[in-house]
DNA sequence: GCGCTTAAGTAGTCACTGTCAACAATGTAT
DNA sequence: ATACATTGTTGACAGTGACTACTTAAGCGC
């Protein structure tokens, strides 16, 4: 980055800069195998360095990972049409968001999945991962207060979706759902399929 | 295992002992991160022998995918009822078959979906992959036959399956399908919406 | 200004990993 | 028997996560 002498001693804000590299890196390789050193290395700084700010490798795993979590809650949120016309107007805009996030960020995305077994942090870390949960929740909440769901325990049809999408993301991440075996539009597909079995059957 | 002086020199077959050493340790652990050592110890027999029946850490990781694909496919097929009645009743215990699966091999299923980027071998391990995807695929087929599914190209509906049963595998794997968020039984929840969109709307 | 504490870096070490090359024991073809 | 290919073994190498002890810079009251 700079040379070393001119480099102040102390960092500044090493704890952010060493997320931010980390997650540079993330970006940049789809199958980069996770590596402290390698993140003090680019962050211009020795490798115990990290250590003064994170007590554990797994530590900033699950940092990043939530943050991950934020970003993907946040780029739901957005995609969410402010004036839905239909039930499917406003599911398949998240779900391709979704799933855009996950292949846009396939590193983030395993990392956030995989990050398991963190005893402490893994408690918020599936508060986190819980509130996309919410997302799809609370559109279905709406469209069964409008009526155009069946009336049934809610919470299945959100796993319903979250599983769908999540399904879909991790499988095109591992370029699985190649066209010629799958169609040209999987996830179109399986959400006009899911979508139909959410409406009600009146229409 | 046994004494190292009445133990022979060469050990007979090894290829095949490191692959059950390594699936025994699998099915143990639900969180192991896999090492070429601790297997080569486990079987008995020093740590770079395995290299001699394989090139790579990654070429035995591969080798190990593809057996649990195939079972994985076998499980599939015996959970497939003879004589089923309905499409749901052929769906729905193949998809709690594939979910108990990954919920009993959580190691093992994880491998399976992450072992990307193998070059060569990743072609194979795709071939495998897919061909729990053909499961589907025909279960739809003979269903769309008989007139009780959507005349729909079958591959999008064959990919909303796959993505589903993955995704709440990966989900039931993490932790993150914790019944009071998600209901008691989200997979039933999930396949009776999936299924209901695939019914043709005349009962 | 001056000395003190302390946070934030450094270097060095340890046990461990995957991989490779050199060597030894075993079986097999000639 | 003798040469050879196979399948083991040992020992080394660089790179890793984790830990420790040391050093440096910054901020503080006075």
């Amino acid at each position: 980055m700079q040379d070393a002498h001119n480099r102040p001693y102390h960092h500044g804000d090493l704890r952010r800069a060493v997320i931010e590299t980390a997650l540079d890196m993330l970006r940049e390789e789809k199958n980069w195998q996770f590596t402290l050193r390698e993140v003090a290395r680019r962050a211009g700084v020795s490798h115990a360095a990290p250590y003064k700010h994170f007590p554990d490798k797994a530590a900033l795993l699950a940092e990043l990972a939530m943050i991950g979590f934020d970003w993907l809650r946040a780029s739901l949120s957005a995609a969410k049409p402010k004036a839905p016309k239909s039930l499917r107007d406003e599911i398949a805009p998240v779900a391709h968001a979704y799933v855009a996030f996950g292949t846009d960020n396939p590193a983030l995305y395993r990392l956030m999945f995989s990050a398991g077994e963190e005893k402490a942090a893994g408690m918020h870390l599936n508060e986190r991962a819980l509130a996309v949960f919410d997302v799809a929740l609370e559109i279905l909440r709406r469209g069964q207060a409008a009526g155009s769901i069946r009336k049934r325990p809610i919470e299945g049809q959100a796993a319903a979706w979250w599983g769908l999408v999540h399904g879909m993301t991790m499988l095109a991440i591992e370029g699985l759902l190649v066209p010629e075996k799958v169609g040209s539009a999987p996830l179109d597909a399986a959400l006009s399929t899911l979508v139909e079995g959410l409406e009600t059957l009146a229409t």
